[in-house]
DNA sequence: ACGAAAAAGTCAACATGACTGACATAAATT
DNA sequence: AATTTATGTCAGTCATGTTGACTTTTTCGT
C-alpha cells in the first residue's frame, strides 16, 4: 500500500548533523499537508453527484444542511455557512425551483421562511451523505482501535474555541431531531 | 416534550444507508461535519494575513507548496494543486511580480521554470504553517495520548487510495529536503 | 397604537478563482 | 527534420463569494 521504503532506497542518508532524533516526530506540517490533501478529495466526493445536475458544491452544503435540520430558518443557515444571504439567496433559488427544496412561512413567526427538503432533496442529501461516509468509515478503521474517540477530539479542537459549543449543539440537536424522526 | 424512549433505538434505516453503523454513538455523518467545521476554520488562519497584501487563498497554497519544495517544476505545482495552468498563471504572475517567487530556467533541462520562494516569500510561508501548526498542535495534543497516531492514519486513509502513496512520497521528499537544508 | 427591529428577498456592481479552447515559443527527444 | 514537452498567453465563461442599498412583511417594545 505505502512505499516510504521506496523513498528510503534512493535516499542519501542525510549527511551532516541529520541531527538528534532519527525516529523524529513527524513535523506539524505533514499534518497540515495531510488535511488538504484529504479535504480535498473529501469534498471531491459530491463532485462525481453534482456535475450531471448542474450543480455546484455551494448547492451540495444547503441541501446537506436543509436535509439534518427540516424546517431551519434561513438566519440559521447563513450562521452556518457564513455567507451573505446574496450567495445564498441565489443557490437557494435554483434548489427551490428545482423542487430541492421547499420553504413554508412559520406559524409562529410568519416572517420566517422555513426550509424543507423534498423527497427528492431528501434523496440527494443521501447520495452525499452515503459517499462521504463510506470515505469516513474506512478512514476511522484505518486510524485504530481508540481512532475514533481520538479524531473526534482532534477535529472538535480544530475548531476556533469560541465555536465549538455551538458545534456540538448543533450537531447533537440534529441526531436527536433525526432519531426522534422514524425512516 | 421530546421523546426520551427513542434515544437508545437507532433504527437502523434500509439497505441505502448500510453504511451507517447502528451499534456507534457517534453517527458517521457528525464526522462529517466536525470535518467541514474543522477545515473551514483552519483555512480561515491564512486569511487574516492574506488580505492586508491583497491575496486570496490560491495565493497561501503556491506559497505554501513552492516553499516546501524549492526550485519544483511548474507541473509539479499543477499535478499538486490540480489546476489548469491558467488558473496558476495569473496567481504566480502575481507572486513572481511581488517579489515572493522567483523563476529560473532549469539548468539540465532549460524549458523547465524552476520555482524558489524569496527571502520574502520564505517569510510569508513562515507566517502560514506557523498560525496553522498552532492550531494543529493542540488540536493533536487533545486527540490524546496515541491521538497523532491515529490521527495520521486517519487523514492518510481519507485520501484517494489510488494518490495515498504519491503524497506520502510528496511529504517525505520535502522533509529530507528540509532537513537537509539547515536554516 | 406607533415606531423600531427583525426576517427575508431583491437589484446592481464587482472580485476571486476556477474552467475551456486556441495558439505561441523554446528546448528536448525521437 | 518532425514531434513532443514545458511553459506561457489571449479571450471568454462560470461558480461563488463580496458590498451596498432598498423593500416588504411581521413582530416586539414602549
Amino acid at each position: 500500500m505505502t512505499d516510504i521504503n521506496s523513498l528510503l532506497d534512493s535516499a542519501p542518508s542525510p549527511a551532516s548533523a541529520a541531527v538528534e532524533d532519527a525516529a523524529a516526530a513527524v513535523p506539524l506540517v505533514d499534518f497540515i499537508e495531510l488535511l488538504f490533501f484529504a479535504y480535498r478529495d473529501f469534498v471531491g466526493d459530491p463532485d462525481q453527484i453534482l456535475a450531471p445536475i448542474g450543480f455546484g458544491r455551494a448547492h451540495h452544503r444547503v441541501v446537506h444542511f436543509v436535509n439534518r435540520h427540516p424546517g431551519m430558518r434561513v438566519t440559521d443557515l447563513l450562521d452556518i455557512l457564513r455567507i451573505t444571504k446574496q450567495s445564498l439567496g441565489r443557490v437557494l433559488r435554483e434548489l427551490v425551483d428545482e423542487g430541492f427544496v421547499e420553504s413554508r412561512a412559520g406559524s409562529s413567526d410568519r416572517r420566517q421562511r422555513l426550509l424543507f427538503p423534498t423527497a427528492k432533496g431528501e434523496a440527494l442529501a443521501r447520495q452525499f451523505v452515503g459517499l462521504q461516509s463510506r470515505r469516513m468509515a474506512t478512514a476511522l478503521e484505518a486510524s485504530g482501535p481508540d481512532g475514533r474517540e481520538a479524531v473526534q477530539r482532534f477535529l472538535l479542537a480544530m475548531i476556533d474555541p469560541e465555536d465549538r459549543a455551538a458545534v456540538e449543539r448543533l450537531i447533537e440537536r440534529a441526531d436527536r431531531a433525526a432519531r426522534a424522526r422514524p425512516a
